[in-house]
DNA sequence: TTTTGGACGAAATTTCAGAAACGGTCGAAA
DNA sequence: TTTCGACCGTTTCTGAAATTTCGTCCAAAA
């Protein structure tokens, strides 16, 4: 019984790796059932037994791609020690990430922007995910002094605020260059968010105030 | 010799006008020269008198749209007098703007995504502008002694960051709406950067420190 | 029974020639 | 100087035939 369930798991890993290697080889759109079929040696139909289709098997890898980011991410993240750390840890990999993202070959890359609202919608789900990390973070800073104390709501605003912002990197444009390219960039980023702007001259504002929602 | 003069602005602005209309109801391709120089009551060839093709009566219309943004944005910005509500100010206009994009006919709407690549292109030189326009306010909060003094290079990557940051927001998903639909969550932001997060319990590093650039 | 391969049908994709539409030019006319 | 219709070369559309590709099925192997 074990021993089928170890079997099935690993046809499938095997599916879902050479599946990868020809989706970022040739894209989506030109690797066929047939391809993968032939790469792993196997009939076309034997996908079929494992997938319901292609576009799930295409679903699979991307989710497992976004799981590994996932787990790096979590992984820097937990070495850290403060929370300012951790939010650095956190810009860090994901910069890195975009990063290699440009490497991508041009055929992939280009299919990725005709497709972009397919990807989006893929993507959603691991959004609310990294929201949920953030807040994390930003919770865990709350609770040990670090950070001043910041409504439910606001939290949930300010972590959605940096995911979506992330966005902006993902699109392939000059300027952003100066920013993905060095960690330098990342750390300044939360630098500020941690210690703000304000000078000690006049302070801009409530210093001590907490943040309310004005609903 | 004034009155010809007058009488070319008037008709590019004539020109410009309706084909904006034009795009606007139809996008970019399906709006054809004739249909413009129709809607105008002049023949085709009029227009080319005028623009040297197509191409440059759409990038005419985008500018003159973009500087229209530019326009509103310093006003609000002038208006303010702190650097922090300087920056509030930008921030508001900016997502209401992209509010009224939001609202536009989805032809031209899914147009923008499917030619992503070019109109980044065009919004290049905007993005410079507002990059410029950030560093400025940041400038005067620094000699005001409002905000920390920063290095010259990390002012232009920070600027750099947030101009950036925007574009994430101009995607089409779900999860930005929060972000996108007050202004709550864009002065949220703002106080969020100019205060910082840190508490007043421990400070999470150099409290007083200048950033610096590492290299 | 579980797993595989190859044959097969349906649907989507590509191909390609001819037709239509479009951007852009030019010389004449107003 | 400004406007216009006729015209040219290219691109885009159309529709039908050919090919590819997804997914199913059943017989055979393990």
């Amino acid at each position: 019984m074990e021993g089928q369930i170890n079997k099935d798991e690993l046809m499938v890993r095997d599916i879902l790796s050479t599946a990868k290697k020809l989706f970022a080889q040739h894209g989506l759109k030109k690797t066929t059932m047939e391809d993968i079929a032939n790469a792993l040696g196997k009939g076309k139909s034997t996908l079929y037994y494992y997938f319901p289709g292609k576009t799930e098997i295409f679903e699979a890898v991307v989710d497992e791609e976004m799981r590994n980011l996932l787990r790096f991410t979590r992984q820097a993240i937990n070495l850290a020690t403060t929370a300012k750390d951790k939010l650095k840890a956190y810009f860090r990999t994901r910069v890195s990430l975009m990063e290699k993202l440009q490497n991508l070959s041009i055929v992939v890359y280009e299919e990725i922007f005709n497709h972009i609202g397919t990807i989006l919608k893929l993507k959603q789900k691991h959004d609310e995910i990294q929201i949920d990390i953030i807040k994390e973070i930003i919770k865990g800073g709350i609770q040990s002094g670090e950070f001043k104390e910041l409504v439910e709501k606001d939290m949930e605003l300010f972590s959605c605020a940096l995911v979506v912002a992330f966005r902006g990197l993902e699109l392939p444009i000059p300027v952003s260059k100066m920013v993905r390219s060095c960690d330098h960039g990342a750390d300044l980023l939360v630098d500020i968010m941690v210690d703000g702007m304000a000078g000690n001259g006049l302070k801009s504002g409530f210093g001590q105030k907490k943040y309310m929602a004005t609903t």
